[in-house]
DNA sequence: AACTATTAATCAAACGTTTGTTTAATTCAA
DNA sequence: TTGAATTAAACAAACGTTTGATTAATAGTT
């Protein structure tokens, strides 16, 4: 079984997935947009749900190994590690802003437990790599004593309000119709001043 | 044509589209858990599309009131003000899980555009007070020079970061499983004071 | 108050489509 | 020639919506 084959459905039913969500998107629309025919999401993948898994499982670990290796690299002091955090954070969600959709769409959906709680994995792996650097400042009295999860929840919530909707993003900083704050460097140099700076005021004495 | 009749149908239809997606439940899950006939809904409504606009517009409206309200007061200072909207934000979408769940799969998905940059509409409304008032302090020399955008992205970001789910907010804040993030006032509590000590911290002198 | 005419509300059943999935036949590559 | 890959066609089930009959409520007339 071609694993090649496979990658390109996925390849194809990402941006699908994620722009009219999982029921959304038929198995013919997908086998339409991936030029295959509709038999072989079934025969690739089982099922239309199991795709969905598949997908979500090829894509999943996109953060982990940068984030290990900041955490470990023994030549960063806290905050240094907190600001490649926040740029490598950033560079990952806007150069894969299909699939950081999707998983949104899933996690905002209560129903189909074991998948929403594999994402919830996930991000509750990431969370703990940033507290733990975070607690580290705290006990080294480099930072202030804040509350670790919810200056989490501050970093990330803050990319996510950015990438919710390019729409509302494009109205938010009154840029051109044309502006695509996914590719515009000066957009992520902007969003990565931003929170290094709150970061900083917020952590550092 | 009972508006009682609508209303309820749309009270019915509100946890439903939170928890399945708007695609996800059909018109027989939704007469159903309203426990009224499946033609009810084409009757009422026309749709099931119009349903879920109608249920969009009678919602809406449930924070701008509130927002001139403060922005308006000429008792309070600027940083004051944001301290009220913080306040008022965050007991809001506290107060309104389900419906904001609703939104925000909206929000993510590119389909329905009309609907789309309808909610969208909200949203800048309500962004372009509190930049607003930003700005204001940013003259009057109380606050730093900051990204207003972005701060605003930070704010909503944050709150709307811990409302995403349930379960993940739980395993986030590493409570007992039967924890209730959206009626414990203790975490109520809590994300305000964080946001109040980020902001202050950026903003201020 | 009683009867009638009119409108609104509700219902089970059916409509035509679309859904995810499977089949059986066929093509392709080794 | 054998097994994998691909196909068009068919499948039952579920979908949103409409229908026509029936009941409930309201208004008008005597």
């Amino acid at each position: 079984m071609s694993t090649d084959k496979k990658q390109h459905i996925i390849d194809a039913a990402i941006p699908l997935f994620a722009e009219k969500g999982f029921e959304g998107c038929s198995i013919r629309d997908l086998a339409a947009r991936a030029e295959v025919n509709v038999a072989m999401i079934n025969y690739y993948f089982g099922s239309k749900d199991n795709l969905f898994v598949e997908m979500v499982a090829y894509k999943a670990t996109f953060m982990r190994g940068k984030l290990d290796e900041i955490e470990n690299n023994p030549g960063l002091s806290e905050i240094e590690k907190i600001d490649a955090i926040i740029e490598s954070y950033v560079d990952r969600l806007l150069s894969q802003p299909y699939f950081h959709r999707i998983l949104y769409q899933e996690l905002l959906r209560a129903d189909r437990k074991d998948l929403h709680e594999k994402i919830i994995g996930i991000f509750v792996k990431n969370t703990r790599t940033l507290r733990a650097i975070i607690n580290r400042g705290v006990e080294k009295k480099i930072f202030k004593q804040v509350d670790p999860e919810l200056t989490m929840a501050t970093l990330i919530g803050t990319i996510n309000q950015v990438m919710l909707s390019k729409a509302m993003c494009i109205m938010l900083v009154e840029e051109k119709e044309d502006f695509d704050p996914y590719t515009d460097t000066h957009f992520r140099n902007r969003l990565v001043t931003h929170l290094k700076q709150i970061i900083h005021a917020y952590l550092l004495h």
